[in-house]
DNA sequence: ATTATCTATAGATCTATAGATAATGC
DNA sequence: ATTATCTATAGATCTATAGATAATGC
């Protein structure tokens, strides 16, 4: 401990001057800004208003908008493989495949504007979409890993085939929860998304491989499920009719 | 055919002038620059020029951007509901499901622009956002109907639990593929996506059902499946390293 | 000397409207 | 008379840069 405190002062130069770098606020405020008003409604000159800088400051640090969508990629990209990973030293528990949704779903959270402007995000800067879809196949053989490792703790019962299928659609659902949820369940405009009614994606992601779930672990994995059936008001409301 | 043609001149009152009613060309244009360059990119002056009259012109057509974006949702949903009907004299078939899946599809593709910036859409237009959510319970109580025919033909093997949550996870998968396409599996920058690529995403909801199949009909449907299955060069790619 | 920040501004759009003019339907 | 269309333009942004000024680190 007392090593630590000598060197850390000296590891960084930006860290001594300010607790924070205006270089940190920036990105700090532009994932509050783009979480809350989406990327789209939110410029340059925003973010430089909301912080008290002047626009040309903001150029200073980041040669445009692209370039700090940029780096919050990063930051996101990092917390999400650090999550997708199979411990080696034992067997997978039901409650790591909780774990595992928790963590990503929180990511999502965090970084709810990402996926929200994602295709205009990404064919508007290559890069970003080299760098995307890369992530994409680390996070895709990742979830597969995970699930040939529940199948190897006996909870699921699944081929090759299903592992491949179930990862894809595990994808899917959870990229797209957040905007099913913004367009479809928002049942006035004032309501707004709680991370709570996220947690639903949850119990939707359990869905998928409730058919594969083995006899030994059938009850354990679906009481675990039930804990995150919002089943939120939106679903008494009956359909409307045409 | 004789009472029709004699018929049909007076039935509009626009018909007869042009061919085509500005409007109408408005409207095809909107949803072509729409689909081909994202809303986003696209502005009511593009469109004006892109149909060689002035924005002045358009704007006496449509009161902005928006009222277009809602006559063409009305399109789209009017299709879209007149796919999704179960037959009431006969019981379903294998290639029914096929048929829907195949005319969404198409629907999907043919306004491939709404998804793709529909939280912006839903978001910025309460009265489109009310639509769309009453268009959203009405196509998943007809998903579910589907999937309850589907039962009684003896093809699926399915409680109303089950039939809940197929119905949902259907809905996400179908409405998210494009996107998934766009964002994931353009390869190169130069590849785009065709018809064809999109039909992965009915091999892909068809897995959903799979664990699901009845053992009389698991091989009829696994076979039916497997004509879709693109598999595209995008999963011979190994996974990028992180 | 280098790094950080500000002011001011050019240039490019976009949306939406006012007001004039042409075309059409009785 | 009514409907359709055009020209021209106000007003609001936005992005990105140039150039001046302040602060910091040796």
């Amino acid at each position: 401990m007392a090593i630590m405190a000598v060197m850390k002062p000296s590891s960084t130069k930006d860290t001594n001057s300010k607790a924070v770098s205006t270089r940190e606020r920036i990105l700090c405020a532009s994932l509050q800004l783009f979480n809350e008003q989406g990327e789209r409604n939110v410029s340059t000159n925003h973010i430089a208003a909301h912080l008290d800088i002047s626009p040309g400051n903001l150029y200073y640090h980041f040669k445009n908008k692209q370039a700090i969508i940029y780096a919050l990629f990063g930051q996101y990209q990092k917390r999400v493989l650090n999550i997708l990973q199979v411990p080696e030293d034992r067997q997978l528990q039901p409650m790591d495949k909780l774990n595992y949704l928790q963590g990503v779903f929180k990511g999502l959270w965090d970084f709810r504007f990402l996926h929200r402007d994602m295709e205009h995000l990404l064919l508007s800067d290559p890069q970003l979409h080299g760098h995307y879809r890369a992530f994409f196949r680390t996070c895709e053989s990742r979830v597969r890993e995970i699930f040939r490792g529940l199948g190897r703790a006996g909870i699921l019962d699944v081929t090759e085939e299903d592992i491949i299928d179930l990862a894809l659609n595990t994808w899917i659902i959870v990229t797209s929860w957040f905007s099913f949820l913004r367009c479809n369940l928002l049942s006035d405009e004032s309501q707004t998304i709680s991370p709570e009614l996220l947690q639903g994606g949850i119990y939707q992601v359990f869905t998928l491989e409730r058919p594969y779930l083995t006899e030994e672990y059938r009850d354990v994995m679906c009481e675990l499920q039930q804990r995150y059936m919002p089943r939120p008001s939106w679903l008494a409301n009956p359909p409307a009719a045409e």
